[in-house]
DNA sequence: CGGGCCCCACGAACTATTTCGTAGATTGCG
DNA sequence: CGCAATCTACGAAATAGTTCGTGGGGCCCG
C-alpha cells in the first residue's frame, strides 16, 4: 500500500481544511461549514468525501448511520507538500524568495517575528 | 479591458517560468527548454502560448515568421498571487506558518538568512 | 521548380476535476 | 404502520485543463 499522500486538488484541500478545523465530522457538518463560504450541494460534499476516502485522504468511521470522516494526512505534512510544490514550480526552489513574499503579504505579530528569528538562529547553527 | 491576471494553471505557470528565465522567446525555444525536463509536443506548447495570449498572460510579437512571446504579468506579481492563494487555501491566512514551512523546507544561505533578518527588522520598525 | 523543413491556426480527443440528480435504505414520529 | 427527513451509493453530466493531429503556408537549397 502507498503511504505517501498525493497533492490534494483544490476542492479536496478545501474540505481538508474544514476537517482540520472541526476535527472528525459528518458530511452534513462539513457541508454546513462550507456553505458559509459558498454554495455547494450536499451530495457534492458527500461525493468528495467518498473520493477522498478512496484516495486515503480521509478515514471513515461507519459506526453511526451518518458516517464520520477524519482527515488522514497530518495538516503540517500536507502544508509542507504544498509549499515544496509551490517552491519548485514558481520560485525556482528559492525558499527565501517565497519567505519574502509571504512576509510582505501580511503583517506579523512581534511574537511571530521572534519565533522566526529563533528558527533562523537554529538554521545558522546547523550550517556552521 | 481587464488589468488583473488570473491564476495561471500548472502548465501555464511552467511556461511562464521559462519565459521569465529566457526572456522573449519563440515557440521553438520554449519547447526546447521544456523538453529538457519532460516530453511535450511542439504544438502543445504552441497551443498553450496561443491560449495564454488570449488570456493576456503573454504578449505576442508577430514581426518575424516565428512569433516571439513574452510574459505579460510581472514575475513578482504572479508569485505574490500564488502565495496569497496558498496562504488562504492552506494556511488560514497565517503568513507566519507559511514562512516557517518555507524555511524548514530548504536550507537558505547565510546571506539569505541575513536578508530575512533585515526584513524582519524593518517590519518591527514599522509596527512600532 | 520541387521537396523537405519549420511555422501557425484550429479542432478535437482525452484526462482530470467538479457538481449534482436519482434511487434505495434507515430512522423517528404521529 | 406510513410519511417525511436524512443518509449513502453511484452514475453521469458539466467544466476545466492538457495534449496533439492535420492542414495550409512560407522558406531555402539543389
Amino acid at each position: 500500500m502507498s503511504r505517501d499522500f498525493q497533492r490534494p486538488t483544490e476542492a479536496e484541500l478545501e474540505i481538508l481544511t474544514v476537517l482540520w478545523h472541526r476535527g472528525p465530522s459528518t458530511v452534513r457538518e462539513v457541508h454546513d461549514t462550507l456553505s458559509l463560504r459558498r454554495t455547494v450541494g450536499y451530495t457534492t460534499v458527500l461525493k468528495f468525501l467518498q473520493i477522498m476516502a478512496e484516495k486515503g485522504l480521509v478515514r471513515r468511521n461507519e459506526a453511526q448511520r451518518a458516517h464520520v470522516y477524519e482527515a488522514t494526512p497530518p495538516r503540517e505534512q500536507t502544508r509542507g507538500l504544498l509549499v515544496r510544490d509551490l517552491l519548485e514550480r514558481a520560485f525556482g526552489g528559492s525558499s527565501m524568495q517565497l519567505v519574502m513574499h509571504a512576509l510582505s503579504q501580511k503583517k506579523a505579530t512581534p511574537e511571530e517575528i521572534a519565533e522566526i528569528r529563533r528558527l533562523l538562529d537554529r538554521m545558522e547553527g546547523d550550517s556552521a
